[in-house]
DNA sequence: ATCATACTGAAAACCGTTCGCAATCCCAGA
DNA sequence: TCTGGGATTGCGAACGGTTTTCAGTATGAT
């Protein structure tokens, strides 16, 4: 079964290898924000004979191809996610890791009205939100268990 | 004579050795956004007897004392800055890697509103614009010169 | 089916950063 | 001022994520 990113790299006249198809298959499939290794991870459950080398050297091509997009979080690698039509940041929750996205037209613009107004045209940019949930803001001690 | 920063370790109750002294002069001195070979490049001009080792040792000190600022602007190292009472953000020119300061209270308020609605408190964040002068956005070639 | 070419796995190199250790320094207390 | 001992330093080795090298393999145009 051709997946949804194993298409799109032949539409782009990508050469399709095994491990081209499976790492295709593992992204199509991904609903979050993995890694390498997680890629990797996933890809030898279907594949085992995938080296990590490959791996990155496939994400890299996908992310050239505009087929995927580099997620920095700010945990010291890189994430990856399917790239979309539609432009999005993320928040992420300090406490579980868990990463909620969100888009802001308002926001989006008000950036652009920055720039322009220092003389720039944007050809990039980044936002990350680092947060806590409102309920148990008051806590604010860096490792405790939830409540019972 | 004694920098701001170094009377700033002071105060923080932080032994001051003799490359502390000099890193704080350095980073006193600086109103760029130097990364850690950057500082032990003009720490050494001062005093040649200091290792990058303490150099990073001290980047460390000072951010976790707050004397200065971690800065992530995209490229693989860390640059820091001296810890200023008014926040900011930076826009990036990607043509010359000239780096502007910014500033919008707006912008913040509508962050915080986001994440907000998110059921989100923030506890840090980051954005960084990259961009390139209006003048000369009709051309993005991405090697070029200067108009003659 | 053939063949040039692009791709792969494994290991080494890389790059920014941290760590282990023995030697040295700083400074509170005498 | 002199000291003792914990903190700090320089050096090199280790680290973690990523890239590269290279010899062998697979791909797809012919
Ligand atoms: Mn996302
Ligand atoms: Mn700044
Ligand atoms: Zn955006
Ligand atoms: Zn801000």
């Amino acid at each position: 079964m051709t997946s949804r990113l194993e298409a799109l790299c032949m539409e782009k006249g990508l050469k399709m290898t095994g491990q081209r198809r499976v790492i295709s298959q593992v992204l199509s499939e991904a609903d979050d924000h993995p890694d390498v290794e997680e890629v990797h991870r996933r890809a030898v459950q279907i594949d085992p004979r995938i080296s990590i080398a490959t791996v990155y050297r496939t994400m890299r091509l996908l992310e050239d191809a505009q087929v995927i997009e580099r997620v920095d979080l700010g945990d010291g690698r890189a994430r990856y996610e399917e790239a979309t039509a539609d432009h999005h940041h993320h928040l992420i929750d300090t406490r579980t890791g868990r990463i909620i996205e969100f888009a802001s037209p308002e926001l989006e613009a008000m950036k652009e009205r920055i720039a322009h107004e220092l003389g720039y045209k944007i050809v990039g940019h980044r936002l990350e939100i680092y947060g806590v949930p409102l309920d148990d803001a008051g806590d604010d001690a860096q490792d405790e268990e939830e409540r019972p």
